[in-house]
DNA sequence: ACAAGGATCCTCT
DNA sequence: GAGGATCCTTGTT
């Protein structure tokens, strides 16, 4: 089930609170519809964040109020999708790393050439058609994230793709797999 | 103005 | 399991 809307102060708590928390969760937009069920926390001073190396015209998004959307582009390819934390001037996110389709599936085959498989970030942002174009807007308008159901289990591992990190941050157990009984 | 590399995905073997 | 796609961002000259 999808429920309310999620406010500014959800966003507004320290990320590796709010990553977990996203788990179940709906990203909406249009009519496509998407349950998150696995979410990396990016937090101050962490060597992996985008942001570790001062804030440039990409980034600026994740230094700016909670409760906005932060997407670039990886690989010149893919547009990763990130929902902004903690208070402005601290620059922080989580990145949306999985979901599940809950509504729009016509939509997503077409953007996805038929797949709806979306594990793995790239297919995420591919999925609600968010490009660098959507970066920095705030959440609840053309993108917004409802609560949902909970997970009955979340698993935490090391984050994917980050080997040039500092080990302290590379190893962290920052990433957050939720787990669904039945 | 230039070079390097990236929070990945897909196809093929 | 390996490799290519693909282009923007960043730091450096």
């Amino acid at each position: 089930m999808v429920g309310p809307k999620l406010s500014e102060a959800f966003f507004d708590r320290p990320t590796l609170d709010v990553a977990p928390d996203l788990l179940g969760c709906v990203l909406v937009r249009g009519g496509v519809q998407l349950r998150v069920v696995e979410t990396e926390a990016y937090i101050p001073g962490d060597s992996a964040n985008h942001s570790f190396r001062g804030k440039t015209a990409r980034n600026a998004p994740m230094w700016g109020p909670p409760g906005h959307v932060y997407v670039y582009l990886c690989y010149g390819l893919h547009h990763m999708v990130n929902l902004v934390t903690e208070a402005d001037g601290r620059a922080a996110a989580v990145l949306i790393r999985g979901a599940t389709l809950l509504a729009g599936e016509a939509e997503v085959r077409a953007r996805r050439g038929g797949r709806l498989d979306l594990r793995g970030p790239g297919k995420v942002g591919q999925a609600l058609g968010l490009t660098t174009a959507e970066s920095g807007r705030r959440l609840g308008l053309d993108l917004a994230v409802h609560r949902g159901t909970a997970p009955t289990r979340v698993e935490t591992a090391p984050r994917v793709g980050i080997d040039y990190a500092d080990p302290v941050h590379r190893d962290a157990p920052w990433r957050f797999i939720g787990h669904w009984a039945g």
